[in-house]
DNA sequence: CTGTATCCGTGCCGATACTG
DNA sequence: CAGTATCGGCACGGATACAG
């Protein structure tokens, strides 16, 4: 079999955390905020991500259409990976939850070092009700 | 060993999601935003979800500090669960992210049946950048 | 540079049975 | 009513080697 096809769930919250949980994928998308990155950067930028799920990462990312890939036909070969529309309205939602993580870690944890947050606003970061 | 002590990632971001991700734990988190639940009230409300289950979601979360557990000494027992302020802290996120849900389900998927967001705005929901 | 194939540990979570 | 104990499947992701 090619595919099994997997299946979202029918729950919009379920849906958004299926599709944005993986070990790497919220730090892959902060990086591709900032724009179109290629695969040799993105391992750069995280060194401790093994290429392989990296890709795979990518890959289903792609799947869910969070994110683009374009191919170039240079030589060497050259591919771009960047966020789709749909990509980008997560950010505002990454950068909350950022927000929350700090301050959940500062509540509980006292002095944990904490790391830097890597998502930035752009333009207008809002989320109304 | 009684518990190895489960670190939590440093990246905020991580964290966060680290937190909230659990096959039900949106889901309760949800249903714990309208007021506190007792064990037996979650149950019916998710016949799907094993006792067991359940009341490990609910101890993780409890252990994050996302949720407060009530003993009242009656006969039977009585235990009441309810979100804390760091829980409830999520809730804004978790309607952002129904939201995303809804509308990546409805680019995507076209004719899937969309369930009802369980997240209802009470107050004031805004995530300020 | 960009990718694939294989192997394998570990953690999550579901089913089921039992206890105070 | 609220909770524990045990067992086991399966998806996720890390290591490593290979390929166009």
């Amino acid at each position: 079999m090619p595919e099994p096809i997997k299946k979202l769930p029918k729950l919009p919250v379920e849906r958004a955390l299926k599709v944005i949980s993986g070990r790497w994928k919220p730090v892959i998308l902060c990086y591709l905020f900032s724009g179109p990155k290629r695969l040799s950067q993105l391992k750069r930028m995280m060194p401790d991500i093994t290429q392989k799920v990296l890709i795979q990462q990518l890959r289903e990312m792609e799947e869910h259409g969070l994110v683009d890939r374009q191919i170039f036909p240079d030589v060497p070969i050259r591919v771009e990976y960047n966020a789709t529309e749909l990509g980008l309205g997560l950010e505002p939602i990454l950068l909350a939850l950022c927000r929350w993580g700090q301050r959940h870690a500062e509540e509980r944890d006292e002095a944990v070092e904490i790391a830097d947050c890597i998502v930035r606003p752009r333009h207008d970061q809002t989320i109304a009700a």
